[in-house]
RNA sequence: GCGGAUGUAGCUCAGUUGGUUAGAGCGCCGGCCUGUCACGCCGGAGGUCGCGGGUUCGAGUCCCGUCAUUCGCGCCA
């Protein structure tokens, strides 16, 4: 007999009655009746009901140690009676009669319960997180995510791509986030950089002819964590050769939906092709360029029906500025004046001189808010049909400089569909957001800056990099979005250097910058380099989509917190003089604030 | 760097307008219990009410400061 099982604790049936068996795992729950004992004993694939009787060796043991100990049992598969099947169970139908019990690892008391799914504390969680990952949420998590990573490795290698790995110990890049540096200790006073993103080597590897390439690739950004963001990462990272934007969604859609559809547990997926939406309609609709699709709120510019009219407030806005407007966020079913006040509070909360609205009461042509009395009848019923709305609706309006107050607006229109249940829940809708302007005015800065990533192709190529108003310019530059996350973010890249060196001067980096910076790829180019582009998907973000989480700790097994501590390792830590001495490191003393 | 929320037993939480000895559930320890599956019953231990200061006859409760945790903003091409 095996040292430690014949079967997985997920495994007996009412088949399996009669036969000898050894099992071993984790003490989950102990039922202590006196004279017989319940234990339901647990492993990676299930649970097994033991039953322990006071003749048997070893049960005075059993009664003694605590739960979450490991045993190892030897026993008989007994068919439970009908009165005492657990239907609860896939091994409900049967129990172990044991014969024989040893103790392989005893459990002290536990700092964090396994059994239950209450909420814990994260620092408790994150501090015993081998605890954590046994319990049951958690650990389906962490599974998840395995077989996630699977479909997709098997869904790109079907679509004709073959994963390549790329360095980690790289050079540190000028643009982007804030890079983590690694001293060299060969080279004093230099540095590797870990990467943010295999960007540069992909675009490599298609100068170098692979064709097709994909890696899930580690990424590591020293920036400020979020719920759905870490210091470190993981990316589907996809590049390929001799590919317009189309072909590029046209190869990654049947991956996203495809994992999404077999990962969803029956909940609906957008169907591909998905919906492009250009960056400009998604400010102009959703107020976000990773709009909510499920929430079927598009906001509408109603400059018109203020211009110049009685509501005095709005109209001298419009005229203090031409680039200034009236939006509006439509409200099915928020016709109550207390919604609406509720709305104004939480927009005073969130720093707002307040919320502009109309309601359209069920009662009789009745409508309310001041903004109604000023505009007079006729042009709020005008409204009202303007935005495809009826009595018993209301709508929100925002006021002033759409580039300030797009941002707000977008979360007025993220509230209202919250607050008045149009989200449906139960679905993953995806969209594609495209044609991301090329540069933007850097108000820190006082100069354009490119607003994304500088090695896409600006739509135009050259010809628009020489006539065109830089601010004008859009990008080959697109975004997957799913239920307002950023699942993805990618480019057809700019692959020929003087259109790549001619960006750049507009964005005011010299050629020299250029070269000294982006030299090995600049140079790449230069000898036959093919149409490329590509894109990466947020392997966290996917998952934590389909655990039907929000935070990417809950899909990670051993994720820093959000100071970015790793509290079981005790990352990061201070290391001793010989190692830094090694490195050519001394410190300075603590800035003190 | 900034803003919101939270901080009471190992854990989850309650604690009234400021008033005697700060409670419950889970867990832990001891006892009883042969059909439970959130087993049940009896008993027990366990507290710097985050920390510091203030107001008060009296502070878990009110005020100020501070620290920690957490969410967000800035940041993240």
């Amino acid at each position: 007999m095996h040292a430690y099982r014949t079967h997985t604790c997920g495994q007996l049936r009412a088949a399996d009655t009669g036969a000898a068996v050894r099992l071993s795992g984790w003490i989950h729950r102990k039922r202590d009746h006196g004279g017989l004992v319940f234990v339901d004993l647990r492993d990676h694939y299930g649970l097994t009901q033991l039953v322990i009787g006071p003749t048997t060796p070893g049960f005075d043991l059993i009664e003694r140690i605590r739960t979450e100990s490991v045993i190892r049992v030897d026993g008989a598969v007994v068919a439970r009676s009908s009165d005492t099947i657990n239907p609860g169970l896939p091994t409900g139908e049967v129990e172990i009669h044991v014969t024989g019990v040893e103790v392989l690892s005893e459990a002290a008391e536990l700092p964090l319960p396994v059994f239950g799914e209450p909420d814990y504390p994260e620092e408790l969680r994150l501090k015993h997180r081998y605890l954590d990952l046994r319990r049951e949420t958690l650990h389906r998590n962490i599974v998840l995510r395995s077989k996630v990573i699977h479909s997709i490795r098997h869904r790109m290698v079907g679509q004709g791509f073959l994963e390549y790995q790329t360095p980690i110990l790289t050079a540190s890049s000028p643009e982007g986030a804030r890079d983590f540096l690694v001293p060299s200790r060969l080279h004093p006073s230099k540095f590797y950089a870990l990467p943010q993103a295999p960007q540069q080597f992909k675009q490599l590897l298609m100068v170098s002819g692979f064709d097709r390439y994909f890696q899930i690739a580690p990424c590591f950004r020293d920036e400020d964590l979020r719920a759905d963001r870490s210091l470190e990462f993981y990316q589907l990272d996809v590049e390929m050769s001799f590919v317009t934007q189309e072909d590029v969604f046209a190869a990654i859609e049947p991956v996203m939906h495809g994992v999404f559809e077999e990962f969803a547990a029956g909940k609906p997926v957008t169907p591909y092709p998905f919906p492009r939406i250009a960056y400009a309609d998604a400010i102009a609709w959703y107020g976000s360029d990773k709009p909510d699709t499920r929430n079927p709120i598009r906001m509408a510019d109603v400059s018109e029906s203020f211009r110049g009219g009685g509501f005095g407030l709005f109209a001298r806005i419009l005229d203090a500025d031409a680039k200034n407007a009236v939006w509006a966020v439509p409200a099915p079913g928020g016709g109550s004046r207390a919604f609406c006040d509720r709305m104004n509070s939480w927009a005073q909360g969130e720093g707002q001189p307040g919320l502009g609205y109309i309601f359209w009461s069920e009662d009789q042509g009745g409508w309310g808010g001041p903004i109604a009395k000023n505009l007079g009848a006729d042009q709020t019923q005008t409204l009202m049909e303007a935005l495809g709305l009826k009595a018993g609706d209301a709508a929100f309006f925002v006021a002033g400089d759409p580039k300030v107050f797009y941002r707000f607006a977008g979360s007025a229109r993220t509230r209202v569909g919250t607050e008045l249940k149009l989200i449906d829940e139960n679905r993953f809708e995806f969209c594609w957001i495209v044609d991301f302007p090329m540069f933007e005015w850097s108000e820190e800065e006082k100069k354009v800056d490119f607003s994304h990533n500088p090695f896409s192709m600006p739509q135009g190529g050259m010809e628009a990099l020489q006539t065109q108003d830089p601010l004008s310019i859009l990008a080959y530059q697109y975004d997957i979005v799913c239920n307002g996350y950023e699942l993805c973010s990618g480019a057809i890249r700019n692959h020929k250097p003087e259109i790549m060196l001619k960006a750049f001067d507009i964005a005011g980096y010299g050629a020299n910058v250029v070269e000294e910076q982006f030299g090995g790829m600049l140079n790449a180019f230069r000898y036959g380099a093919p149409p490329h582009g590509g894109l990466a998907p947020g392997i966290d973000r996917i998952v934590m989509l389909l655990a039907g989480q929000t935070a990417i700790r809950e899909v990670i097994a051993f994720p820093l917190n959000q100071q970015g501590q790793d509290l079981l390792m005790s990352a990061p830590s201070e290391v001793s003089e010989k190692q830094l001495k090694e490195l050519h490191i001394r410190l300075a003393p603590p800035i003190k604030g």
